[in-house]
RNA sequence: GCGAGAGUGGCGAAACGGCAGACGCGCCGGAUUUAGGAUCCGGUGCCCGUGACGGGCGUGGGGGUUCGACUCCCCCCUCUCGCACCA
């Protein structure tokens, strides 16, 4: 009997596959076959490969193999994430130099996706420490430089003290650092940062274009833009004239303003303090908002904030107002003032209470009288008409917003404007440590921000150097490597010593992987225009905004530059499920990572690829604890491989002489039409089950002393994509073929024989099933009711009443209504 | 608070508005075998019934639409994830 072995053949295979180079992409123009570009998230080389990498990449080797079987030309590489805290921070634990400990992590990685054998075309590997590779990367900051998008500034920015370095607003998760986890400070600091806010509108409207994408993924994405329609206005401050902007999403309520507050890190707050005499009160607060991080305010009381001691005048009806400072206002949205309308928004009814400030109604619910103000319990965010607010009173809103904007707007007003705000910032992208790309741009006291010249490029990375994050740059540390000669006066200089966020190279790796090597550009623009927009991306839903909002963004940066004829980098995205264990995440702080390579060297590759793949929907997580339950004896998909390989030797065996049961050729038509619709939709355990059901088939049929020839070709070959080495042996060792099965042609189905002959017609009396009859599959509407009414059983429970009703759905089901 | 998603056997899960629980794990019974993390056969949602080719109940809870609802609509509960004073 043929045994299931695959120690016996899954390293031959792969190493045949290597030779034949089975997986190279094709440039060739003349190529007849369409492409498919499908992509896989890019691994960090912080250490082996673990179970969430297996599920992951499993599931995009079945989308590549299966495109390979059905004709196309497919781009499937591989490359790595390789620059980055993620790789800086394990080196310097273990006391060794990132680069060395970079490289030996790739190898190492792309020695286990080997063994799982991944389907990657390994002439196009990307790693984006490498000097070819971010060479590019610095030539690309330059591009956007000269455009203005990226640009220096002092602000307030996220500092991790553990990591030493600036985050990026999307790196801080709920106040801490997305790495880390470190609660993050806040800091003043001159940074570098890419003008993302400019593409937000762009960002937005482009949503419409991945239909394909997750909806949370658009969700979360919106969501952090965070796009808000209203107007601007224009206060000015009673005691010295000074106009101070608000922006506002209701400027239907202006006229209920009863108070003013500014952010405490407005910069017109130290001046009126002292102004107002209230510096003593304010100071505190400045005190203490300069040492809270940017993004953890959540805990902020709506009703803090000091009097300021000046008043402001409300343009539209000239009333002088009390001016606050309050934390609740955040200078980074907005204009960092706000104006107080506590009848119409909650928190300023917290806040007027708090300090006994006036509310006042302006807007009342249709048809109803306003609430008197001193029984209001909440304010009142909702529509209504608008009340004594001078011009406008009686305008409904919605329209009422867009009236009052565009009204401030004319020169008889000229206080105000319709205004958009996002919540969206700017990208912050220089970070204070040693491995990522150096920013090349030089410092002349003369000159100003000069770029290094692009023939210069890349400006290395020095290697002598102390790579031990200290607060400042470490490249800021080496003796020699930043003093240099201004490229423009040629006068002394020094470089700019920070480097480049690792999401800077993961912006656009997935270009280079279509012209690997090319030395005149990032990329060559037919390359890209033949394989992209990538068909399918695969990767983890927690890069939903961060990487996937970033790539979209330089996509239509290289659009506008006219590098790419394209605005969304990727049509289609899944997000594949987490592998946890024991109900939470795997981290290597609990100690609870599970590696695959044991595993595979103990049941197999195909065998793991199979357990991950058939436990549960591509897209829902795993818990790697409850597999370990089931492998207290045997997976049950390696008990499964050997009955394949059984059965496939046997039929074999019997030959193309012994004849195919009629019923097992149907099942066959069946079981490739319903997995090539699986495959489509990311529904591998689906599939496998279908191919489960399909291998119990042809055991029965060789059982039954028939053959099972065409059925088991069948099943090997849509065996290949999930169970690559498995399926080659039987087709290349059993089957006799002389060339891979992953070239070979998808097997195809017939309509007809797919289709059921026979089908179990169900019969429902009141909708309770109260008998099955074999019916034929063309079965007529007529045959099936005299069929149902005919039956003993349904006679019995009609009990000699007449139906009222008969609901006939041929072949499948009549309802007998008796209407009782 | 806002947004997204999910709730089905002992477990992982299936199910164009039409046979709920395919497939697999586990478990029970049997076969085979000098014994293996083996293989094969049968059974396995719950309750009643000696047994059915018998009856009833069953997809988080409550309503609704429909001849018919795991599926569609409304309300509620629970869980997961994301965002969170966004003016």
């Amino acid at each position: 009997m043929r045994r299931y072995q695959p120690q016996d053949f899954e390293t031959k295979w792969q190493g045949v596959w290597q030779e034949e180079d089975l997986y190279r992409a094709s440039d060739d123009p003349d190529d007849p076959r369409p492409t498919y570009y499908s992509l896989d998230m890019f691994p960090y080389p912080s250490g082996d490969l673990h179970m969430g990498h297996a599920e992951a990449f499993s599931g995009g080797d079945v989308i590549a193999r299966f495109h390979w079987m059905r004709g196309f030309n497919v781009l499937h590489p591989i490359g790595w994430d390789a620059f980055g805290l993620n790789a800086e921070n394990a080196a310097i634990k273990r006391g060794v130099d990132p680069k060395e400990w970079t490289y030996a992590n790739i190898e190492q990685q792309a020695a286990s996706f080997k063994r799982m054998g991944m389907s990657f075309d390994w002439t196009r590997v990307v790693r984006t420490c490498d000097p070819e590779y971010y060479r590019w990367t610095q030539w690309l900051f330059l591009r956007l430089f000269e455009k203005g998008l990226a640009y220096r500034k002092n602000a307030p920015v996220n500092w991790c003290p553990k990591d030493m370095t600036v985050l990026a607003n999307e790196q801080v998760i709920a106040g801490a650092c997305e790495r880390c986890g470190t609660l993050v400070e806040r800091r003043d600091l001159t940074q570098w940062f890419f003008r993302v806010t400019d593409y937000a509108e762009r960002l937005l409207d482009d949503m419409d274009e991945l239909v394909e994408w997750p909806e949370r993924v658009i969700t979360m994405q919106r969501h952090w833009i965070g796009r808000s329609e209203g107007a601007e206005v224009e206060f000015t401050v009673e005691e010295t004239g000074d106009r101070v902007t608000v922006f506002t999403t209701r400027p239907d309520t202006l006229w209920g303003v009863t108070f003013f507050v500014f952010a405490v890190e407005h910069p017109m707050v130290p001046d009126l303090a002292s102004m107002g005499g209230s510096w003593a009160d304010v100071e505190p607060l400045l005190d203490k908002v300069r040492h809270t991080p940017l993004t953890s305010r959540e805990a902020a009381d709506t009703r803090e904030g000091v009097p300021l001691g000046v008043h402001v005048v409300n343009p539209v009806n000239g009333e002088r107002v009390p001016a606050f400072v309050a934390p609740y206002v955040l200078m980074e949205y907005g204009t960092g003032a706000v104006m107080g309308v506590p009848a119409h928004d909650q928190r300023d009814f917290e806040f007027a209470r708090a300090h006994g400030l006036p509310i006042r109604v302006v807007i009342a619910p249709s048809g109803a009288e306003p609430p008197d103000p001193d029984q209001m319990e909440a304010a009142d965010p909702h529509e209504g008409v608008m009340i004594r607010s001078g011009p406008f009173d009686g305008t409904p809103s919605p329209e009422s917003i867009g009236r009052v904007a565009d009204w401030l707007a004319e020169p008889e007003q000229g206080y105000g404007r319709p205004a958009v705000t996002f919540r969206l910032h700017d990208w912050l992208i220089s970070r204070q440590r040693y491995w990522g790309p150096p920013i090349p741009i030089v410092h002349c006291p003369a000159c100003g921000e000069v770029p290094v010249p692009d023939e210069e490029l890349p400006v290395r990375l020095p290697e002598d150097v102390d790579f031990q994050p200290g607060g400042e740059s470490p490249l800021a540390r080496h003796p020699s490597w930043k003093f240099v000669a201004c490229p423009r006066c040629g006068g002394e200089a020094q470089r700019d010593t920070d480097t480049l966020d690792t999401f800077v190279d993961s912006s656009w790796y997935f270009f280079r992987y279509c012209s690997p090597g090319y030395e005149d550009g990032p990329f060559r623009r037919e390359d890209v225009d033949r394989w992209m927009p990538a068909e399918q991306y695969i990767g983890g839903v927690e890069h939903a905004i961060l990487h996937l909002m970033y790539c979209r963004f330089f996509t239509k940066v290289l659009y506008d530059m006219g590098m790419v004829g394209f605005t969304e980098p990727m049509l289609r995205l899944m997000n594949q499920g987490q592998v946890i264990y024991g109900g939470a995440s795997m981290s290597k702080t609990k100690g609870n990572i599970v590696e695959p390579l044991p595993f595979i060297e103990r049941w197999g590759s195909d065998v793991m690829r199979l357990m991950i793949l058939f436990a549960n929907p591509f897209g829902d997580d795993i818990d790697w604890a409850l597999i370990q339950e089931d492998m207290s004896h045997r997976p049950g998909v390696s008990s499964w491989m050997s009955r394949v390989f059984a059965a496939v030797g046997d039929a074999v065996e019997r030959g193309s002489g012994a004849a195919q049961p009629e019923s097992l050729v149907r099942l066959m038509h069946r079981t490739v039409k319903g997995v090539t619709r699986d495959l489509e939709r990311f529904r591998f355990n689906v599939a496998i089950s279908k191919l489960m059901v399909l291998t119990n088939e042809i055991r029965a049929a060789l059982d039954a002393g028939g053959g099972a020839l065409a059925a088991s070709r069948a099943l090997v070959q849509m065996l290949a994509p999930f169970a690559p080495f498995a399926a080659e042996e039987l087709w290349r060792v059993d089957f006799a073929e002389p060339t891979s099965v992953h070239v070979s042609r998808w097997p195809s189905f017939d309509p007809a024989l797919a289709a059921e002959d026979t089908a179990t017609l169900v019969v429902q009396v009141d909708g309770k099933v109260r008998d099955r009859l074999e019916v034929a599959a063309d079965a007529s509407e007529e045959d099936c009711r005299s069929a149902a009414l005919g039956s003993p059983k349904v006679r019995a429970f009609l009990n000699g009443s007449e139906p009222a009703r008969v609901i006939v759905r041929p072949p499948r089901l009549v309802n007998i209504v008796t209407g009782s």
